[in-house]
DNA sequence: CCCGTGTCTGGAAGCGCTCCCATCCCCCGG
DNA sequence: CCGGGGGATGGGAGCGCTTCCAGACACGGG
């Protein structure tokens, strides 16, 4: 254990010797470079297993300026932020897709001034090869430091109002267009929306794909209910609509656990679900499925987000240059709707 | 951005030229190291500001020996173990601890033959400070390879069979134990048992606590039925039991995956929960909440978990000496017993 | 007045690796 | 037989930082 023994790990030097060439030689036979021949190439190698030799990340990453490394950085205030089931697979996506790009993944929460501080240094320290940056708020200090940072970065989800070069997102406006469409076309015409935060882009986003489709059909969009993504926010916003609009005959709610929440409400004050009021939700979160009755909802490829997040960082990292990705979305049709 | 811009960030030599001092001087002011007369501190500090410096963390990293980050890995062979909500958890309490600590965390799946290769890469080549080692299987690879590592190894949750110097874990015998005291003490007799992998430590103690607290009511433990954590295996094991021993009246099940789905199998016998069995599960999760009826769990302490390990890690990243921590469970009784 | 003590200071030697480049050698064509 | 092309080789200069150490200087007591 490290403790007791520090007892240092063998070196490229050592390895050279014991094979009988110089480090030059050695280190290109590490990396597989031309210019070795057999007999040292193989020298080199029982070198390397007779000493149980391992580079030295870090020292290979001073010398070649790579750290082999990718951050996903994720913004917000509520620390627990990686619990929630909609990060978590994005998580699982960066995960796999930076495993093939060979990149170690780094996790990193903005939420408190140390975090940001520490996401700050992370980013002019050259602590990383590149960034992903995911849940930018509006005004998200976290959008400057990106601009002024040195390495490549990419967003997960559009950064509220501006249009990064690099970027992955959810088609957020035409899901909620394809729900608001599908609730029309059930002969609803009082269809109201319970909105997320109004100060993130999916919030807004999802929104303005409700109101387009309510205008399409030429009939009035309610005026914006703001939550926070949350059940409970779900839950109020669902009471304040049926005290203003009681003749409300269905809801398209920003996402899932506010969708849950309205289908609480709606059963506690009497109403039948989907027959008095039809609800959709957004995301496809395991939530939607357990819920009473199941939430028809708009499912979006959440873990893909991830992957393809990591691997435009990937091919960034490695020089070349991608294109900004918008994943589409599907509408699951359940019981609620 | 990093492709159009090579120009290179500020470094030590620019900071200490334009501050007059030499580069000690520059690099104590910097650490706050002592021998630094205030004159230069503060020329020191007005060049690093002109010149918007941040020190270089892989350089750093070289000299002192320290990456300044800890590695979080998770043996299994699902990539998506991330999306787990227990393992969530584990990483919201992890990410808070080494946030406190000045400690970058890396995520490692050690799923694949791939995964492991790179986590074994990374614990030889001190790409990180220390290693967290969670849900090792018996025979895991990983065991050898923590052992040979040179960087200190705390585990989370005990790996099967061995007891390492550094751990924390949750008092699965004791919670065991305590949930089925607790259904013998409702007067049931005929209590069964629904395990989890008895390849992992948690199945087994947790089967051990089980029929230890059955034995000491002079009651006939039963034997263990296998399942693996989730919710269909949980179901599956509930189906054989009612088979083999209709007479049943209480049912412990490994987690509360296993105990939904053992719910859902009773449900379909026929059979009400509790009246007719009383069924008891492990981890409270948010599942437990929701089944129906709400399931009667040990709470463990995941967040709890992750951030003592990510401690008790950092600890011996700054030279001291732990001792391994076994944190409290606690019955939580709700409906469904 | 001298020397010991203590604070500052900068030179220089690493940390372990990559990679440029000068050198050397072998072989082939002229 | 000689010049030249090309692969193999090792020396050495970094990468950007920390830290050891020796020297400079100031101060106070004997």
């Amino acid at each position: 254990m490290a403790q007791d023994a520090p007892r240092r790990q063998p070196t490229l030097d050592q390895v050279a010797e014991l094979a009988g060439v110089s480090r030059s030689v050695a280190s290109r036979a590490l990396n597989n470079a031309p210019h070795v021949s057999r007999l040292k190439r193989e020298a080199v190698e029982r070198a390397v297993r007779r000493l149980g030799y391992v580079p030295n990340s870090t020292a290979r990453a001073l010398a070649t300026r790579q750290t082999g490394a990718a951050a996903l950085v994720v913004s917000g205030e509520d620390p627990s932020i990686f619990a929630d089931p909609f990060f978590a697979q994005v998580i699982v996506g960066a995960s796999a897709a930076l495993e093939e790009a060979d990149l170690h993944l780094m996790l990193c929460l903005a939420a408190s001034d140390r975090g940001r501080r520490r996401v700050e240094e992370l980013l002019r320290s050259n602590g990383a090869d590149g960034v992903m940056l995911m849940a930018l708020r509006e005004d998200d200090p976290l959008a400057r430091m990106a601009e002024e940072a040195t390495m490549p970065v990419v967003f997960g989800g559009r950064p509220v109002g501006a249009v990064p070069r690099w970027y992955v997102d959810v088609d957020n406006a035409g899901g909620a267009r394809e729900a608001t469409e599908y609730l029309i076309s059930l002969g609803r015409t009082r269809v109201a929306a319970l909105c997320g935060r109004l100060d993130t882009e999916a919030g807004r986003t999802r929104y303005r794909g409700y109101r387009d489709a309510m205008l399409a059909a030429g009939l009035d969009p309610f005026p914006p209910r703001e939550g926070d993504f949350t059940e409970s926010s779900g839950a109020a916003a669902m009471a304040a609509l049926l005290t203003d609009r009681p003749d409300v005959d269905a809801v398209f709610a920003a996402n899932d656990n506010m969708g849950v929440g309205a289908l609480r409400v709606l059963r506690g004050a009497g109403r039948r679900v989907p027959d008095d009021v039809a609800v959709v939700g957004f995301d496809d979160l395991a939530v939607a499925q357990v819920s009473d009755p199941p939430l028809t909802t708009v499912h979006q490829p959440i873990q893909a987000l991830g992957r393809e997040t990591a691997r435009m960082l990937a091919a960034l990292v490695n020089g070349q240059n991608p294109t900004a990705l918008i994943l589409p979305t599907r509408l699951v049709v359940r019981a609620s709707a």
